[in-house]
DNA sequence: CGGATGACAGATTTCAATATCTGTCAGTCG
DNA sequence: CGACTGACAGATATTGAAATCTGTCATCCG
């Protein structure tokens, strides 16, 4: 890490934990290993973030509306909803799933804050939820569902396919059965939701 | 625990053992302690249970074949298959949260053994699933489901509300809210296997 | 003989001393 | 003046030595 001149920055910083991160893992990475990346004292990291926590919050939140912005793409995407609404669940389940393989390290971050008090995780649920509501509420308005309530059904079928985007469930995204089993919950969902005539 | 002098049994034992990690958790809980329990040497102990992890795995098997001992009552009970199956996972719920609130110890253990590879846990979930596949089946019968696959219908909706009966959800059972979630969970799967006329 | 024992080796855990880290702040420097 | 530094106190993590535990087995006892 070149001890570049520029003036140091949050983003800067927070480029720089992502890579110590990814380096070391979140039980080893310490604000003083950031500091020496960037070659600043680690008191000039703490002009910018009061605490580690919340640095390491800042590095997550980041990283996880990279994946809500993906989806939004989806959610506002021009086709029935129904479609759109397994699209939707499919690139959630693929984006965890990938994050999970390919990014272990920040993964395993994401998975500390979940069991923290942190806001970001929270921020994020209720933007992916609110994703869901709109789709849903699409739905009801061409009758394709029958929800009475969007939000509430958006948060139901966000809980139910919990088994396919929880970090806490990581492990077994990989094993076989996997795909048929995120299948059948997807389509008795859908199932659910349908208007019947 | 008095060294009572009937013939040591894997039963006595096992029950000590429970006594033991009540007592002191799944993290301080020793087959020394277990012996000590018992009046007995560890070795005796060994005798029974070829490892510490098979021992572990008992208790957890018994505490958990309780739960499903209770769970197949409901499942065979004489009521229309919808009003079964709502009773049945509303139980499952239910009797998941008591355990986790007041047998707080024996419920980490049991969350200690998800973890590993042991066969109890697996074994556990088949049977509630295929308590599950009964009742969905049937309701296909009666017609009032429309699943074409009483089995896959019931994977999905045990994994559907797993929210609501997996451990690593237990921290989330007692927030306000989870009540009003559980049941629109189970609304919108009971919509889902219903058969649409 | 079948069940129980206790000494044992190697693995794991505990504990206390040491080192490192977090977060603060008075002071430096451009 | 305001961004940055580096020394500092208290909290946390690391380390290595000692204690305990796991799992085995030759031996004992009824």
């Amino acid at each position: 890490m070149a001890p570049t001149s520029e003036t140091l920055t949050a983003e800067r910083i927070l480029e720089a934990t992502e890579e110590v991160l990814r380096r070391h893992g979140p039980a080893k990475a310490t604000v003083v290993d950031v500091a020496r990346a960037l070659g600043v004292s680690h008191g000039s990291v703490y002009r910018h973030f009061r605490t580690k926590a919340a640095l390491r919050e800042a590095v997550t939140k980041r990283w996880l509306d990279r994946t809500s912005g993906q989806l939004s793409g989806i959610a506002e995407a021009d086709r029935v909803p129904e479609a759109r609404l397994r699209d939707w669940l499919a690139a959630l389940f693929a984006a965890k799933r990938r994050k999970a393989g390919e990014d272990p390290e920040l993964f395993a971050t994401y998975m500390v804050l979940t069991g923290e008090a942190g806001t970001a995780v929270g921020e994020h649920v209720t933007d992916l939820e609110s994703q869901l509501t709109r789709i849903i509420q699409a739905g009801v308005e061409t009758g394709d569902f029958a929800a009475t309530d969007a939000e509430a059904a958006a948060r139901a079928v966000f809980q139910a396919t919990g088994r396919f985007h929880d970090p806490c469930y990581a492990r077994e995204w990989e094993e076989p059965g996997t795909e048929a089993d995120f299948a059948a919950v997807v389509d008795l969902l859908v199932q659910g939701l349908r208007r019947t005539p």
